[in-house]
DNA sequence: CTGAAAGCGCTAACAT
DNA sequence: ATGTTAGCGCTTTCAG
């Protein structure tokens, strides 16, 4: 390698040389652009020798400049996660995985805080599209279902990966079988002998609300019970809306044994409304929630709730994304497993 | 001009050309580099020239492209945020005020996850800052307080800023009072009449843990009441030590009638041992948090806690940074509020 | 006060 | 499967 480069001082600070492309490709023995053909995931490269760039930029820490790519491209390296607040703890996890993924692969992940259903909404994301010249963009529940927001994405030629969309929005993204995850669930809860057993559901707006709700229809088909109107009390994802909903269905001349709420938050609040009364869970009522959030062990009992995968959701939509914008049409639906956690706000059911 | 340029389809999406610098240099008939000047507002052009230039700019609406400049020039519009995973929530908040800050003064934000106190955390934030090239850093808790990491940064020259970063490592950032907090908590439950308080305090890393047990001790000094070691036990933050240091508090012989926790979670883990012993919150004892997390209002009873204005703190402290990256020296403290949200887990001392 | 030339670090197109 | 060469659009020398 030449002389040890040193940067001039920008404003007053020293700086040392970055590692550049070209170092690396000294390194190893190999040009320039071999070293980005790996960089890049193209094809065209033996196996050994990409090994050999690997160990190299890994060794080196080199990173790629993204405004050299970007001014050298056609491509800008950058995808936009929109998103609209639902839980922090969901996104936080959901954003972690594309960052981990986006890294990987040395693209750029931006930050798009969005509000479903706001007026402008569209026209916000293609200005953006347009100005920041997104290579894709990566899409979480509710906004997988927009349906003004997906023509225009489509409109624009803009890639789009997503969530946990419903099941017309999907063509590449990921999704985790949660009518099958809330069928294992009501089995669950028949086996401990529930049969009146209640659902609260989500917001309409989720594609999320339909599979919970259809799966806890589908489970009540299967062991034979009636599907009584008046045991599914609508909510809106929130605890406060659990309460409520809790508090109808116990005024219910014939209350429940078993509640299933769309969400942990719901169930939480279910609980709380539970325990007001004076009644005990699993005792008299069993109460379980659907997304594993941290909220299900911090309330009392803990709560029996499904497992998503939501770091990995995020890494696998991420990724299909980044597969769709090389090759167009190369990206595709991954279903990711989902897995039940018993835990102590269920048990048998108390005598009807 | 030569012929109209098209620029090439990226994968398949049409791309219009470009306004160019040399565009608006040959149309103003001046060199590149007097364009250039003009617009980064650079002394040594005469008035009539600016004037011209500037005309030539707005016809054409040249906008320069951010990655050349960045390539060409030294700065590269970028901060990064560095965090490591606390609690989604408040990590959240804090980042969409940040991201708020950046936006507004067309500066990118980068997410990096880092774990605290890991091995090669102060190598990997060198190679980022290189790689990246970085104009600042924003830091949340813990690693405000990582001095290897704060002495790197001083030594590479670059510029940071910091949330509620502990007395020591404060130079540009922003923080909230919250020993003022504290002892206003602690005046709360002496006026409650409550005499044997107790606090379970958080990890000793963060900075907050000492801030909270100091607010705790001066309470209890301006009350003229006792300072009992018994009474204080080391938590960790989580749900479950607040659970297990409670339960530590309550096989005291003399129990207290107060518990102050050093956050939300540990104060609902406390409220969980409470309950399972069949006592009351808040008619046995009195329980009280800090942060505000949306726990607060998802434990029976809701807790009595101290609010941070989280998303302003975000902006703030990045708002701060982009000040100290323009002008060095003119980032400061910013001092924000806390407010004491009273609700149903603290009330009158039961007989002690 | 102004301009010409030389890159910044990377990728695209075209060799080989 | 790999290398060579020529830019991308701007700023920074450094020379007038």
């Amino acid at each position: 390698m030449s002389a040890t480069r040193v940067g001039g001082d920008g404003v007053g600070r020293a700086r040392v040389a970055r590692v550049r492309i070209e170092d690396v490709a000294e390194k190893a023995g190999v040009s320039m652009k071999t070293v980005s053909r790996v960089l890049n995931h193209e094809p065209n490269v033996s196996d050994r020798t990409r090994k050999r760039v690997e160990a190299v930029v890994e060794k080196l820490r080199y990173r790629p400049l993204p405004s050299a790519r970007v001014l050298a491209g056609r491509r800008s390296y950058l995808v936009a996660m929109l998103f609209d607040n639902p839980s922090g703890n969901y996104l936080i996890e959901i954003q972690m995985g594309m960052l981990d993924a986006c890294q990987s692969q040395h693209y750029n992940l931006m930050l798009v805080p969005l509000v479903h259903g706001s007026k402008g909404l569209v026209a916000k994301v293609e200005a953006l599209v347009l100005q920041a010249q997104l290579d894709g963009v990566l899409l979480t529940p509710p906004l997988t279902d927009d349906a003004a927001l997906l023509r225009r994405l489509a409109e624009l030629g803009v890639p789009w990966s997503s969530v946990s969309a419903m099941e017309r929005n999907r063509k590449v993204g990921v999704v985790v079988d949660e009518f099958g995850a809330v069928c294992a669930m009501m089995k669950h809860l028949v086996a401990l002998g529930h049969r009146r057993i209640a659902h609260i559901s989500g917001h309409a707006a989720h594609g999320a609300s339909g599979w919970r709700l259809a799966g806890y229809r589908e489970g009540l088909r299967r062991a034979g019970l009636a599907d009584d109107p008046a045991l599914v009390v609508a909510g809106e994802f929130s605890y406060e809306s659990g309460h409520a909903a809790a508090n109808t269905l116990l005024d219910l001349a014939h209350p429940p044994t078993a509640i299933f709420a769309a969400n942990d938050d719901m169930a939480a609040g279910a609980i709380c409304a539970i325990c007001e009364r004076g009644l005990s869970v699993p005792a008299d009522i069993s109460v379980c929630g659907f997304d594993d959030t941290p909220i299900a062990h911090q309330v009392y009992p803990p709560l029996t709730t499904v497992r998503q995968p939501t770091r990995d959701m995020g890494r696998l939509a991420a990724l299909e994304l980044l597969k769709e914008i090389r090759e167009p049409g190369r990206g595709g639906i991954v279903d990711v497993p989902y897995a039940l956690q018993l835990r102590r706000s269920t048990g048998p059911a108390a005598r009807d």
